[in-house]
DNA sequence: CGTCATTTTGAGGTATTTCAACGAAGGTGG
DNA sequence: CCACCTTCGTTGAAATACCTCAAAATGACG
């Protein structure tokens, strides 16, 4: 049997839906082989930060690529009108720090205390140049992003706060790493965040909530915490694009 | 000086903003080198369809990837509410097919006249395991994809109507491929399929180009083109979100 | 040149935004 | 350990902007 990994730092698999059809047998498997982790170790910092701390600015130089190995960060745009739009939460095994011509598009803050991954952009695009394998893992993992913006972008683009603080829930639940149960639900954000996230002013969320809530099909606990009451119903008006 | 491509289909190069800083000196370069687009040419066949052809069907079998060479198409979902999201328009240089589990994730259909490569996918995938340099160009075109999907989502959170239809004009016109000129602006796409993009009624995509004309930012000459008259109350309009 | 899809215009309904004020919670420092 | 302070959450009421429905005009295409 496979021995256990060193004590060098052991890189978390990615999250993704792969673009290939699946031989395989089981879904979520994780992305990355013990060799691929071990590779990326060599070059990978190990950091912990606490909550609400700025990762890196907008417009800042890139120098790294981040892993979320456990907490959550939000990727997020201070707009001219004064607002903030969140561009995408990232729980374990997503990667961030999207670059443009060796800029930051984003900034990234953790909502809570998180541990990452830190990989120098010059190092990491030398070796997966040179580990093909290793690069179509971050292909993969990419292209999933890709599907979860657009499915995000039309989303968001219908009417009902209802409807999108629904799929909002589902999104969060459906990810296998955001740390909730079957039927509870944890969202560490504010509902600030999510009015970003979700094109909605905070009044909005709130009320949605709140309607979601009268109509029986979740029920919050305190401010992080939601329960599933009715899934069929849930899912069904999270559908119901 | 370079020898001129030779008979072989000539593969496009991709278009993309890369991640890394840019050490040299243009801007628009193309991605991929000769070298590559002859491996590439190797397993393209070159297709050329005529408008409003349906290319593929969400959820079909996802047997090719596509790049655009000539012409416009779309990729959109129908929606179980009847709504048509556009999740992109494609233009020259663009790549489309995007997969999920070997399944088409939207539909895609020409809008124009359009010529592009069809590669099939377990070829392609394999060539790209062989050729990390190849494989790289695909990493930064789908890093860029992805770049374009979550600004386009924050900007069709903004509310005003006349204002995302501004951001749609500059998107489209800062493409560089785009068939656009410097201020005329080539939209061969229906006003139907720009609501569709904009998370928009088609009539108040009706309503927001006629409230830009009567500003005097742009006029429109029949349905498909636009003259910017003001292009930097434009752009400026554009960014205010 | 006729047909049909697309575009355009009008009027009313409705959901969200905005503005304002209050209440609760969490973090900090004395 | 408590008080303070800042941030976040909550509720109400009015305004705004888009959506929906309906009908007419325009333009594309065979």
């Amino acid at each position: 049997m496979a021995v256990h990994r060193p004590a060098s730092p052991s890189v978390p698999p990615f999250h993704a839906t792969p673009f290939l059809e699946d031989g395989s047998a089981s879904d979520p498997r994780p992305l990355l082989t013990d060799a691929q982790r071990q590779t990326l170790a060599q070059i990978a910092v190990r950091v912990r930060l606490p909550a609400r701390l700025l990762i890196y600015q907008q417009d800042a130089r890139a120098d790294w690529l981040f892993a979320v190995v456990d907490g959550v960060v939000k990727s997020y745009r201070d707009l001219p009108s004064g607002k903030r739009a969140v561009a995408a939460f990232l729980f374990p095994q997503d990667l961030f720090g999207l670059a443009e011509r060796g800029r930051y598009v984003n900034s990234a803050k953790t909502i809570t205390r998180t541990t990452m991954y830190r990989f120098p952009l010059p190092a990491l695009t030398d070796l997966i140049k040179r580990d093909p394998g290793l690069q179509f893992q971050f292909l993969v993992k990419v292209t999933h992003a890709l599907r979860e913006s657009q499915r995000r972008a039309i989303a968001i683009a219908r009417r009902d706060a209802a409807g999108r603080m629904a799929m909002f829930l589902v999104f969060v639940q459906r990810h296998p790493t955001a740390g909730s149960g079957d039927l509870d639900i944890a969202l560490p954000m504010s509902r600030s965040d999510i009015a970003g996230f979700l094109g909605l002013s905070l009044e909005a969320v709130i009320r949605a909530s709140a309607e979601l809530e009268r109509r029986r099909l979740v029920a919050f606990e305190g401010r992080h915490l939601a329960h599933v009451l009715d899934p069929d119903r849930l899912a069904k008006l999270a559908g119901a694009v």
